[in-house]
DNA sequence: TTACATGCAAAATATTTGCGTAGGA
DNA sequence: TCCTACGCAAATATTTTGCATGTAA
């Protein structure tokens, strides 16, 4: 129920601030808010619009694109970079729900992960390097060990 | 001394590396590291080329390109990315002298920072994951406390 | 009605690659 | 000499933008 909560605020969310900031609310806004919402992994923007166009086929890519620009500087999506040429996005309901990624260098996979640690640590070091924290990108590439999991 | 030692041990190494990887030292690699040793912040492949081309001005950028994909390969360069279009460079010697990024989102201006606590923390993330570490990145983004510095 | 949003196609960026030549080992 | 690396220019890939039209408020 936490997860179907979550969703429903983020739409909630984006026609809230959409009104705020006197933005409309668009049958494409909306499609692609969903789509993203419901992704379970990093889309790019062209898987992305892949996706949107099975709903509506008339959304171009570039609305694609100046959506998730529009999203991103409204804070509900996140761009990530993950090394390869391409951004890719995920939806990021507020600050809350900050996570980070492992990327296994060999299958491509990308596991999400959290630690309250990493955030403290990371609170502190922006502290003492006289800096307010206003975002954090992590990522950690590796292979996977031999003995665990599989 | 020790950032001479240093400077000189990555120039050594290239050429070590390039020798014990079949590849040939030309002078156009000779130039693109030097100038990436001595640069103090981290070039895009542009500003590289531009810096390059002052020292010799038949480099192209297109071998600029290549070598920086060749160095990042032997781990004698790193591959960055501060959010914007382009990726930056920067040598890193081996896997020594590891450190990361505060990013300052108001001017710009980079700071590296290392943390012992954070390097720990990662391998600890990396294996409680089941991975391997090979590389991470992290990226902090901010705005100068009013408090600090100035 | 009236701006903002959209689709389309062209443009702008960043990076890679084919090809014939140059040059390091 | 031989093969890798180079310069050049064209090709790709990704993202942005101008413009005429559509549409939410």
């Amino acid at each position: 129920m936490d997860l179907v909560k979550r969703e429903q605020s983020a739409l909630e969310g984006l026609e809230a601030l959409c009104h705020a900031k006197g933005l409309r609310i668009t049958g494409q806004r909306r499609v692609i808010v969903q789509i993203l919402m419901d992704a379970d992994d990093h889309p790019d923007a062209d898987e992305l619009h892949s996706m949107v166009r099975k709903v509506d086929r008339s959304i171009s890519i570039a609305t694609v694109y100046r959506t998730l620009q529009v999203l991103e500087q409204m804070n509900i999506v996140a761009k990530r970079d993950f090394g390869d040429g391409r951004a890719r996005y995920e939806i990021s309901v507020g600050q809350r729900d900050h996570h980070h990624h492992m990327i296994d260098i060999e299958s491509g996979e990308v596991i999400e992960f959290y630690n309250q640690e990493l955030e403290d640590l990371k609170m502190r070091i922006a502290d003492e390097l006289g800096f307010d924290l206003v975002d954090h990108h992590l990522e950690l590439f590796g292979t996977r060990l031999a003995s665990a999991g599989d």
